[in-house]
DNA sequence: TTCGCTGTAACTATTGACATTACATCGAAG
DNA sequence: CTTCGATGTAATGTCAATAGTTACAGCGAA
């Protein structure tokens, strides 16, 4: 199983907040057109940024902002925010091992913190990169299209 | 989304076999009994770890064998034969973003070394892990068990 | 008070994981 | 050379999560 979108939807959504909040007005519908996904969609993952306090969204009248400078939220903020995996645990361990088998009995022991060591790895990978960085190589991009 | 309890099966079937290696024949009905999930489950990733050749497996008499020492096998072997994630990509990218919007046609550009190097960072940590260790650790327990 | 937008419920489709039954086939042992 | 236990695999079903879509109540500013 991969990832869920909703993870790099979450990182796009903060690319246009960025590189359009002094052009237009930053609706869901109008992110929902860079994205290509629903417009609902991108609501809903931005409830969940918003109740991690990494942006806010505006009632009645609309428009999304980035709660915090770009360089203090990091991917792994954004992919916690987004609930990518259930229980923030990365493995799924088969559920009932036989306790009437000493290997079924033992095999967490053998394996738990191996585990864990492996998505430490991956979360401190991801902390240390920020949407800063995303955003800047993004734009970058942009500027040399124009060139 | 988490990773398919394929892999922590997979661990466990090596777990088992390594244990039981001198005293039961290791069907796939044994082990489906330790695991405790249904023995064609055990049966398919048996056929994945054998594609890979991690394993040998005995067909009409039965018997499951490492094909490897397990100093020789890390969890990133097992985690790639089993299939864990689709296509190799630990992230689902969305999939279509707009290429009539600038981000939405260069996001790629600006993201995909990223998460490229996080999946990288995972796997590296996998890499440096091995069935041995896993299987010493839990062996450990069961001994520590008897005393 | 109107109007655009957000927040959210409800429903659907699709996909993958995992479970289960059934059976053809294999290989060794009697 | 048949029997028997085990593998290999197809077919089918259930369940959960993702993602899409419609619909509409509620908010806030003009």
């Amino acid at each position: 199983m991969q990832i869920s979108s909703r993870f790099t939807i979450a990182i796009h959504i903060f690319a246009c907040v960025d590189t359009f909040k002094d052009q237009f007005k930053l609706t869901s519908d109008f992110i929902a057109g860079s994205v290509n996904v629903n417009p609902v969609i991108i609501r809903k993952i931005l409830q969940q940024l918003k109740a991690a306090g990494l942006v806010t969204v505006a009632r009645g009248t609309g428009g999304v902002e980035a709660a915090r400078p770009l360089e203090t939220i990091t991917l792994l903020d954004v992919f916690r925010a987004v609930d990518s995996i259930e229980d923030g645990q990365l493995f799924h361990f088969h559920e009932n091992p036989n306790s009437a088998c000493p290997v079924g009995r033992n095999i967490h022991y053998g394996l738990d913190d191996k585990l864990q060591s492996i998505q430490l790895a991956m979360e401190n990978s991801m902390q240390g990169i920020t949407l800063a960085d995303v955003v800047r190589d993004t734009q970058r991009r942009i500027a040399n299209e124009e060139a």
